[in-house]
DNA sequence: GTCTATACAGCGATAGAC
DNA sequence: GTCTATCGCTGTATAGAC
């Protein structure tokens, strides 16, 4: 709790840094205790003192990933109020992810959602509903200054987006690069545009 | 081979159905032939006699799937000619597996991909181009009568409806209701007719 | 075609020495 | 905080009787 971002990463860090990567490659129920020990040349049972069970493990994973990604987004709003280009923003996030050969790990926690322990869906909606509610916030103050034009509620454009966004990501990461997710994004966030139904071009 | 629908399913049938709503449940890594066989009152034996091995049983899965889907998208062929109808028809299949409580089984597949067999990884690569073929053919003949509009070439378009459909299908599930789905997929679908920017109400 | 029985590796997890 | 050692269980898979 003392530490943020230290020097030398501790060791739950560096355990958290090698799951969070395998779930998002992997799956959750795609990797073992044995597969993080074994990277980090370690054993079981000293993965076991810092996260006594896996499923602990998943929670911390859960919320250290919630927790940055919000911090994230804390700093792209700080970039623009533009709303537009807050949403470019947002999306460039998880391209970053994707660029990293890897799936969002709520994304993939999702798929295995009915496997998961109950602490750790709660933590997997709570992120999705975050997510939703920093979309939904944005879209409003756009349609309202009319940077954006949408039909019907905020709510459902930002689940719209939300669920496009992931479905985006497990699909574009068989392909390897991360331009397919790029001009999906691209033309999903151009629809919101006013003028929109031209060609498309935008953001920088 | 020589059983397309029988009256009374055969073993292997009923070992596909219950291991395919697993999968499309808890995921490929989230389910066990202890499953299976618990479910079936069989043996764990019996099973491996029907298919060697979970990889088996597996690539198994994906072309059953596969091969149904295509089938009832034919049946979407003939029902109508109109592009954005059959993009609707095309949704509604899916919408139908999630009132299954189910996930689409390869996107469920594509989410563990990095930990399936490599022929279990060309099947699902296989499901997923021919989506966009499908896809790619119908926006393009949509374009080309003027009941569709959209900027790029009709295979952009064709990833980007599919990894939002696969997307939107992976949240909803965590709902209990379509609602969000339907909801998600006609805002996506009424971004490619004509007039657009309006209320957007289109098909029955 | 299904069974019992079993092999054998891997899993998450614990005890106790250091 | 990390180790060795091990437990109990589940995983996929196989052998051989029926």
């Amino acid at each position: 709790m003392a530490n943020a971002e230290p020097g030398q990463p501790g060791t739950a860090t560096r355990i958290l840094d090698v799951a969070e990567r395998l779930v998002q490659v992997r799956g959750y129920n795609g990797f073992s205790y044995a597969d993080v020990a074994d990277e980090l040349k370690m054993t079981k049972a000293a993965l076991h003192y810092h996260f006594a069970s896996k499923a602990e493990l998943g929670e911390a994973l859960i919320e250290r990933y919630s927790l940055r990604f919000f911090e994230a987004l804390a700093a792209v709003e700080e970039r623009t109020p533009d709303a537009p280009l807050r949403l470019h923003g947002y999306a460039g996030l998880y391209a970053q992810v994707l660029r990293d050969h890897r799936m969002c790990l709520c994304g993939m926690m999702v798929a295995d959602y009915e496997t998961l322990s109950p602490p750790m869906q709660d933590a997997v909606v709570r992120y999705i509903q975050d997510n939703r509610q920093w979309l939904s916030g944005v879209l409003s103050q756009g349609r309202d200054v009319g940077t954006l034009v949408f039909d019907g509620s905020p709510g459902d454009v930002a689940s719209m987006i939300f669920g496009a966004l992931e479905g985006a990501m497990l699909i574009a990461r068989l392909q390897g690069d991360v331009s397919g997710f790029e001009s999906s994004v691209e033309r999903l966030l151009a629809s919101l545009l006013p003028l929109a139904r031209s060609s498309a071009r935008s953001a920088s």
